[in-house]
DNA sequence: CTGAAAGCGCTTACAG
DNA sequence: CTGAAAGCGCTTACAG
């Protein structure tokens, strides 16, 4: 073992002609320290530049003041965003983030990765990973089990576990029925992979804004998608034959609505005057796509913050013995982002002055 | 303290009718233990459901195998992903990953990241945060003294550092001179914030491909953005009117490409034909920019992959006592993705026909 | 091949 | 207000 030399907590005890709880007490503020005491010993660790040893603190603290995140390594949007907040969040509380990163959500076995969060004593877990297929069967075997509080993002609710998430559905619903009431009256949707819970909500959304306003839902006006501007190509081509009296469609995502932008260009379909598109997520670029995309806003930093908060008062209550206090899923809302790209079917100014008008 | 009730090698030992140090010798895979008493160790922590305590085993053989990662929390392509590579690569080689993002990667005082790092006891640093003003300048006055071996990421070299980066320089010359090679002459650059090591590598890039041609590269061809889409659409027009004869522009980044391509529509100007456009980072969507973007791979998971090797080779030789290997600044090489957007001026088919080859 | 003992660097009752 | 001692759960020479 190489010597790093390191200052050890004793090495300051005598430095400042003290014992070492004494030390303990200052470094963590307890009342308890003489002044002149507390001062000869600030003074002592200022000198020898000294760092306390978390390893050595969360041993006997029992705890590691470490929070767990899982999340997917992807290069959408969302994904990385609340894994933003997340990270703010837990800064900001003051603990230390433990990242692991899935590379296939639907399928990658879960077992290794909390055997090394929880090897490595994480006070909590916040599992980030949105609702794939089967990837929460683990959770009804597991989950009573689990040695620490975890919440969850992005997934269906369950009994006894704490979700939160975007509400999608309502994001669905407010996207298909802005277009409705731009006078759009055939619209189609784009899912993403439909056996993401995100994308099946989306969905219903759609229907349910189609159904409000006594309009059919049919299965030709349906796509699915992958989330890519590539599948949003294809997919726009296969609905304009499917469901040829089409005017305007709803993308799952705005990548997908970037691909629809762009095969409707080669199409010679003009938008919004020939085809009316919403896209969702609101990412940066979007509205820099031409025409510049009406989209759905998602609380992507403030979903990661809450999740933080929430496991945090988790972790606290369960230090301190408390009971778990009754904790339901929370939905956070999403908003609605006009732009040009559903000016609807009949308007007068040209939707290119419209676009500098919102972008210049 | 909650009991958390968590099995201790103790109490494995005791299952196992063993001593401690032999179920240790289990654990770590060590050769010499006799196969019946493995066997009866093993069956022993499968049934306990045993999960060893990292934070023992770390301050018992005074390192976490943990690697502290810093990064900027910024929404842009790039940082995420090298952070993607940084992350596969470190859960490859069976380290954990501590994670601080950086939210002011210019300004943001670098002490308290450190401090958190150092006190956890990572074996080793990976600074994957762009050079920026001043940014670096606590390196001169700390890096000696770091206890710990790191790795920087995207900087300007400096001596006794090791530091891993794309050759953006060479990134802008070949932008510039594929530009060249199309037919266009009048080049411009919109150019990141000139703060940015990696903006002023590209500008140079640029200025040597002109250069080489035997053209000029005057700061009226010049405008500085801020890597946005929005930037792109302002600084398109400045150069616009500041360098009239323009008939291509190298953008910064794929963003503000973006941000040029939508104010080209708007200004009914065509791309290719009236103006090539060029951009850098080729992010997923550039793709289905309309018209489909030129512009420079960066391998960004490569970046993240050689960073961590390169790490643990600093760390494994820091454990043995070994001196440090000479071991000079990495530079990864980056590639040029030809697209629509740069065909040059007299090209026979539509550029649609062309974007439609390309992406259907 | 195996184990008793000491040690890693902190914090925690407990006593004064 | 302060300190001696024990303990957190591992690993490491050392001895046999």
């Amino acid at each position: 073992m190489v010597a790093k030399n390191q200052i050890t907590i004793r090495r300051v005890a005598r430095e400042a002609g003290v014992s070492t709880q004494t030390v303990s007490r200052v470094i963590n503020d307890r009342p308890d320290v003489a002044p002149e005491t507390r001062r000869r010993v600030q003074e002592a660790i200022a000198r020898l530049g000294y760092l306390p040893n978390a390893l050595a603190r969360g041993l006997s603290q029992q705890r590691s003041h470490t929070i767990g995140v899982v999340a997917v390594a992807w290069e959408y949007y969302a994904p990385m965003r609340f894994l933003v907040g997340i990270e703010q969040q837990i800064r900001a509380m003051g603990y230390n983030m433990l990242l692991d990163l899935l590379h296939h959500p639907d399928t990658e076995n879960v077992d290794r990765i909390l055997y090394r969060l929880l090897s490595n004593q994480v006070d909590g877990i916040i599992w980030a990973v949105p609702e794939i297929g089967n990837n929460r069967v683990w959770l009804s075997q597991n989950s009573l089990s689990l040695p620490v509080p975890a919440i969850y993002l992005t997934m269906q609710s369950q009994p006894s576990i704490i979700d939160i998430s975007i509400d999608n559905r309502e994001g669905g619903r407010i996207a298909t029925q802005h277009l409705l009431s731009q006078g759009y009256k055939k619209v189609g949707i784009i899912t993403g992979p439909i056996d993401w819970w995100e994308a099946r909500q989306r969905k219903e959304g759609w229907q349910e804004a189609l159904q409000t306003a006594g309009l059919a839902a049919e299965t030709n006006q349906v796509v699915e998608g992958n989330w890519s501007a590539n599948s949003g190509q294809g997919c726009l081509l296969r609905l304009l034959e499917q469901f040829p009296e089409m005017d305007a469609v709803f993308a799952g995502n705005d990548q997908m609505a970037l691909g629809v932008l762009q095969t409707a260009h080669q199409l010679g379909l003009r938008v919004p005057e020939d085809l009316g598109v919403v896209g969702f997520d609101n990412i940066p670029e979007s509205a820099y796509y031409w025409p510049a995309l009406t989209t759905v806003y998602q609380p992507l930093l403030e979903l990661g913050w809450t999740a933080v908060k929430e496991l945090a008062k988790l972790v606290e209550a369960y230090y301190k013995d408390e009971a778990a206090q009754e904790s339901r899923p929370i939905l956070l809302q999403p908003e609605l982002v006009i732009r040009s790209s559903s000016k609807g079917r009949s308007i007068n100014e040209s939707s290119m002055v419209q676009a500098m008008d919102i972008n210049l």
